[in-house]
DNA sequence: AATGAATGAGCTTTCATTCAT
DNA sequence: GATGAATGAAAGCTCATTCAT
């Protein structure tokens, strides 16, 4: 029932979504919808935080499968099950990212809050990495705050272009974002990689 | 008329605006907003249509204006461009990237196809400068699309993030990003950046 | 069960009572309450039933008490009788005057029914006293139904208002009833009353 | 439209009126109906006002045209005006009387508080024909109360009464109601009546 | 050129009622 | 004997859209 929640409301978003198609893709009436989650506000938000759940669970574990190792390293075990994720669940992120978003619509704001945890998160990455570089923060803080945008962007971006096109495997984005990330296109084009680093 | 429309558009949504409020603002009634733009969905077009050619002659007469630069140089001077342009036309911005590339809404897919674009000229800088570099494409055309899209989105989320704090200029944004975007968090760490390059 | 529906039916009418309601004050699941009795309809049928009956029997077995004595003594003890039960069953006087009453509603006609009884027997003991006092039905046969109605009407609402100020009683409210029904306002001013008499 | 609401509401009761019954009796579109009224309570409070407002202002025109009269005149002449008044609108009157007085309806305080200024009124006008009679409230406070309740409820009887037997003039009703009102059951037997006092 | 007035269609939500167990 | 689970039908309300002026 919010697996059908979850695919209208990503292809149609909140508004355009009607709890009818929603309880007709479930195979249910519609009653039943609202017995079980009182309204469509709270059917929304209970996809939200639900696929919100999973996707930060399935980054988290691949972080922490990395545990003690250099911060590049831990990003790297966190792009590749970022990737992994959004490719196995593409209306879960299409909710999160194409749906929630949106300004507007009831739990835009705990949507943007959960994505500022996760820019948080990407921003104490960088910071461990520049500690583990020179051993102090090399970088000012707003500057790396910017990064965090920036990187948490990238990684959004790829995620709906590797979604749209089944060729592009999980590993080879996380790659692409990784070498992009870490060397830079200038580095890449002088042929150095995050990999060979 | 169309001002207000962008307005409502970028604040509430296409299915959240209602005619009755874009014909407020606008300070005329609503007939004659049906006079001058047909349905809601060519009023809405209109809008993403205007503010993408705002966007996209913005950024181009940037690029130009580094005419025969190197590419590095002219990627520059289009993420000033860009970041300016986010930054004077905050509604514009919402519309384009916070509300119409919502799936399911009308014109969904004429935004996705400009966006498109807007990938396919980064894809040829990148081509550029790795021309530039050595003389041919080293990078993989697979790869480069990637990293185009990565490029896209990092600059999307930095003009979201630079148009909630009013306190980041858009030339600030712009070097950041440059820098992430030329030598990579590894660069950035080790004191190299893009400028001085 | 039956209970709880009148008291669920008194306090919101037969429309905005839900079985639901009903069933949960009850204590019993909702098919159980479609198990004793059919439908909605046949439910609050029941009810009206039940405590019109009460009511009923309570009235005639105050006046059956007084049996030989004068109509007004006769109407005395109906009274008395009257105002004791509303007092006592608050419920099933709501229902019955409050909600069943309400024209549209199933078994408005049926309650109509069962006034236009008890107003039918007040016109009896209005004509029994004619004849004690003078011999024959002195008063036209429709001025009589025109005093019954009036007199049906008054005990009604005096039964709301003893019934909302608990410090009266239903022997204080009778009195003051039964003075008025008969010495009338004028015949009290001139210190008159009906227990003189 | 006020109009077909007043007849719709007071034949079939608050819940049971529907908007598209409404609009359809008054010959127009529901949107229509919510174009002038807010909303099925809002529409409901300005029927309710609407037939309050005309009722109070027929009854005080009455009593007022009775000016310096006796209290008893005073009576009279505003229970001819309340009975012409209610066989002239007798969808105000059923709504009013039969409808908004259910409990648990919007507005049913409201409806209270109105008849409580009626009861007032009617408690006032007694207490002047005590002073008129002897110069001083002869009877006590808290029965008055009661006579007015009773008097109002018997005027309220009638009125249903006369409502459905076109064949009984409003000068009828009143005058039955005035008689009994005045000299009592007692006092009909005996010959007597308030007209000839 | 411009609008007040009006509506068809659709959405969210509720509720009396019924099975399968 | 009793219920958890499920639904058909309807109601209140909104909105894009049009016409007569």
């Amino acid at each position: 029932m919010m697996d059908a929640a979850v695919r209208i409301f990503g292809q149609r978003g909140y508004r355009a979504a009607s709890m009818d198609d929603i309880a007709e893709l479930a195979g249910v009436s519609k009653p039943l919808v609202y017995l079980y989650l009182n309204s469509k506000e709270e059917l929304f938000g209970a996809c939200i935080r639900r696929e919100a759940a999973a996707l930060v669970d399935a980054v988290r574990d691949g972080v922490s499968a990395a545990g003690g190792d250099s911060a590049d390293r831990q990003l790297w075990a966190g792009l590749r099950a970022f990737f992994g994720h959004t490719a196995e669940r593409p209306d879960g992120w299409a909710v999160l990212h194409g749906q929630a978003r949106t300004q507007g619509e009831p739990f835009a704001a705990e949507v943007a809050a959960m994505r500022a945890e996760v820019v948080a998160f990407v921003t104490s990455l960088v910071v461990a990495a520049a500690r583990e570089a020179h051993g102090d923060p090399s970088l000012p803080e707003r500057e790396v705050a910017g990064l965090a945008q920036a990187l948490v962007g990238a990684a959004e971006s790829m995620a709906d272009w590797a979604g749209a096109d089944a060729s592009v495997s999980a590993r080879e984005a996380a790659a692409t974002l990784m070498n992009f990330a870490w060397v830079g296109l200038g580095g890449m084009l002088e042929g150095r990689g995050w990999v060979s680093a």
